[in-house]
DNA sequence: CCAAAAGTGTTACAAGTACACCCATGA
DNA sequence: TCATGGGTGTACTTGTAACACTTTTGG
């Protein structure tokens, strides 16, 4: 078979859902549409793939277009199929997500959007979607949460330097548990991944928190080793 | 935007990496090309995706057409989008893998194929493959090979009947460990999946084997809850 | 009675969990 | 000096890993 004999009618599409750790709650970056279909609904960022980018290459440019981050972590999530996802027709829609510090944050309006904003997962419940977003929401929680851990990806959510608390808090938000103290901090010693610094945050009255920062910043680590099940 | 104005040109393709234990190994499926591109390298059982069905729905079309096989484990695996993955145009394929027990195969051969069979991961070092197909095969193994540990997916491997040495081979194969007997009983027992039948495999002059079947034989199960890091 | 794989328990070690008090600061 | 969150260690429980012998069968 020929490639150009092929009359296939399917669009590609990406979304990406972004997240983010603010004042203690996991927000979702969403846009409200004001075209059809599902004008007035809520819908992830994304678009049409650009035939002249590969998927990695897309999905960075729509984080850049909307956040204007560029070195954020972004992964595939999965690829929604189903038939009847875009009244408009045939479209696959391969998700991203992305976690973003919050303090990089520089959001671009799009003329598109007449609302680009953040929102919790109980703003989230209560709000409609257009296409298949909510689906598509529900699984990156799902992932993020697998993936916290075994993996060193909440370091994505934190500035340079932070404090230990911080850090505790972005597990305890994210996987809905509150975690003793003492026992963070000696696990999080023995897997060696931060440094402490000679720098300390002063919040108010209260005792100054010490700053770390990850050893490695950048790269994603598998924390956990397997066992055989 | 409408959806006819788009003008995209990505052909959607499917692939499928299908894998099965036989004789203690661990093996794909794979087809020698008779076309161009790639004429004569390996690939793996796949298609373009008809508009009409859904991606779930197309990897079942395929994995029956190519196994007869309409109840496997099937999972969609990741979406591989890199420019010039085909010579012949912009193609991004939707990768599944299926997990399927040996004893229920029935090989279907197409005209397409010279060659369709299994081959374990000996054989595949030393292949060259099409397009990307190397890398999608790699995908699959390190996914199982993460999922087995905390998933009840080894069923899948398996007949309805098996013994717990079968059971404790596909563990073995997968993981490419050597697991202790006594441990990997009494955890099998623990995880209570499941049930001894009044029923023994006799091999040769050796203590026939009990078999045992699973509780719950299609659902996927997730069998490790999650630890906070 | 021999060869071959099936089957079975206990002990030692590592990892995870639970828990309570002192410290440093600014108001 | 007091209120507030920062910071620390130890005992207990649970899970994982190591290890060797008896059983059943057919030839």
């Amino acid at each position: 078979m020929n490639h150009s004999e092929i009359n296939q009618n399917i669009v590609v599409a990406l979304d990406i859902v972004i997240l983010t750790i603010k004042d203690n709650l996991l927000k979702v970056l969403l846009t409200k549409r004001t075209i059809e279909p599902y004008i007035h609904r809520y819908s992830l960022p994304g678009g049409i793939v650009d035939e002249k980018l590969s998927l990695d290459e897309a999905a960075k440019n729509i984080l850049k277009r909307d956040t204007n981050i560029s070195d954020a972590f972004l992964e595939q999530l999965y690829t929604f199929g189903d038939l009847n996802r875009d009244k408009r027709g045939r479209t696959i829609s391969v998700a991203y997500y992305a976690l973003i510090d919050y303090s990089k944050l520089n959001l671009i309006p799009s003329k598109k959007y007449d609302e680009i904003g953040w929102y919790s997962l109980s703003d989230i419940k209560k709000m409609k979607f257009a296409f298949d977003h909510d689906k598509i929401i529900q699984i990156a929680l799902d992932r993020i949460k697998n993936k916290i851990e075994y993996t060193n990806i909440a370091f994505q959510l934190l500035p340079e330097k932070f404090t230990l608390a911080e850090l505790q808090q972005i597990y305890e938000t994210i996987l809905e548990t509150s975690i003793d103290k003492r026992n963070f901090r000696k696990k999080i010693a023995e897997l060696d991944m931060v440094v402490e610094l000679n720098e300390y945050k002063k919040m108010g009255r209260m005792r100054p928190a010490q700053y770390y920062k990850f050893k490695e910043r950048t790269k994603e680590t598998i924390l956990k080793a397997n066992k055989w099940v």
